[in-house]
DNA sequence: CACAGGGATTGATCCGAATCAAGGCGGTTT
DNA sequence: AAACCGCCTTGATTCGGATCAATCCCTGTG
């Protein structure tokens, strides 16, 4: 198979006065800010806010756990993974984070950043001053709506991976949220590049790698997927979505 | 041992023409308020933002899935338990909530909750407007910091009981953190009543009922504790935190 | 090309916690 | 008191996934 290039968006709001505002079309806030009719002021404080980050190569890190905390990022192209390391050296992945969606949001309740974000591949990202983000929030209500609304989200998101599913449970529902996200962004939903390590899957679904693997291969057996290295199709997607459902409560 | 009553905090703020707010006084989003010298027209509009609910009595429900939402509420005495049915019938209990905290944020996003949220014992709330919160947040810095605050909090949260945890270290989290949780609101940390049944804990730890006996047990055994029914006092504090430490973060 | 190295796969075995199956309280009802 | 019921405990067994141990397979490198 060859694979394409890794999804990326990197559109750009003109302001009326033709300013480029290198703002990322796909990024919530942006939306936020468009659907409220933003005026002439409150463009000119998101140009101030926003600042382009990247490229940050693989490896390369946004921030570190302890790190002060300042700022938000939307991802614009990429994939960030944030984790913890444990006493014991052991990772937990606690994240994947693909275009259009924001890091940083456990940080608001503290002085400094709870986890490490690193870049798994290629990563083009916009730094946003919290605390500038917050005045702003005040003045329209948008985009106050739209961080508690981010804020909400993750909670409950938090909550689905934390049941006691079933490796396959498990593995279809990531999956098929890794799949509807790509869509959401208007990437193809049952062909994608798996942009982490099988490692990073197992960390993140709470699973052994050989169990990845072999989850992997049985769903292949089964006529569910076709996967090569990192490229999945998915072919039996209804079969996995009754996998999923409990765990995603679709 | 003889039971005292639970926990119970409905101290009222006095706004100075002397009106009483019926706010309580352990409650975050008061606290927030009153730091930031909340001036008499907020004052005003908190007091139609406030409405006090109660008592429930065990088992009466504050919430239920698919409900419309359109307020949070804070616990002002008893503990309240948030929970999801799943496909096959089973429980999955989401948290548990003590008198100061904030019960609804996951349903932020949304129109309806998406969980279930149920009285253990006698329950006393505040409601809030969600929207007219909102409106009140982009007013006072102060308010709007707590509610991203709180959200951020919960994140956090969420995700640490999601760690694959041993049942011993997930049962030494679950007394540290629910210990410090009363200890935080000025109740005795050493000794306690957990106020749910062992069925809620098991479901909450993602555990077997059974197993969450055996370890009490063992722990009792092991001079970590004394457990007597729903009495527990903690008398090996240190080693149970050592146990905790890595699910914790601590 | 041979080689090395890291990620991925596969097989064999082990272990922690779930499940299955009885009992044992405590509190309430009759 | 006796019967009953929900909740909890205890023991025996099972099972899913972790762990241990090779091996494979790409990819990059001398």
């Amino acid at each position: 198979m060859n694979q394409p290039a890794f999804p990326r968006s990197d559109a750009h709001i003109i302001a009326d006065d033709g300013d480029q505002l290198h703002f990322c079309s796909t990024c919530a806030f942006s939306q936020a800010c468009l659907s409220e009719g933003m005026d002439k002021r409150a463009l000119n404080d998101l140009h101030v806010l926003v600042e382009h980050v990247g490229p940050l190569h693989a490896g390369e890190h946004v921030f570190r756990e302890g790190d002060r905390f300042e700022a938000l990022a939307a991802v614009r192209a990429g994939t960030v993974k944030t984790y913890v390391i444990d006493p014991d050296g052991r990772e937990h992945v606690l994240g994947f984070h693909l275009p259009g969606e924001v890091i940083g949001l456990s940080a608001i309740d503290g002085e400094h950043y709870p986890c490490n974000a690193v870049a798994l591949d290629t990563v083009m990202l916009c730094r946003f001053s919290f605390p500038k983000m917050a005045v702003l929030a005040a003045k329209l209500p948008g985009l106050q709506r739209q961080l508690f609304r981010l804020l909400s989200r993750d909670i409950g998101r938090a909550a689905l991976l934390a049941g006691d599913w079933s490796a396959d449970r498990r593995m279809a529902a990531f999956l098929i949220a890794f799949s509807q996200r790509l869509a959401a962004r208007g990437f193809s939903a049952n062909r994608f590049q798996l942009t982490m390590a099988r490692t990073d899957i197992a960390n993140y679904l709470r699973l052994a790698p050989e169990t990845v693997s072999r989850v992997l291969r049985r769903f292949q057996q089964d006529g569910l997927l076709v996967v090569d290295r990192r490229e999945v199709e998915l072919v039996g997607r209804e079969q996995l979505e009754e996998l999923a459902g409990p765990v995603l409560r679709q």
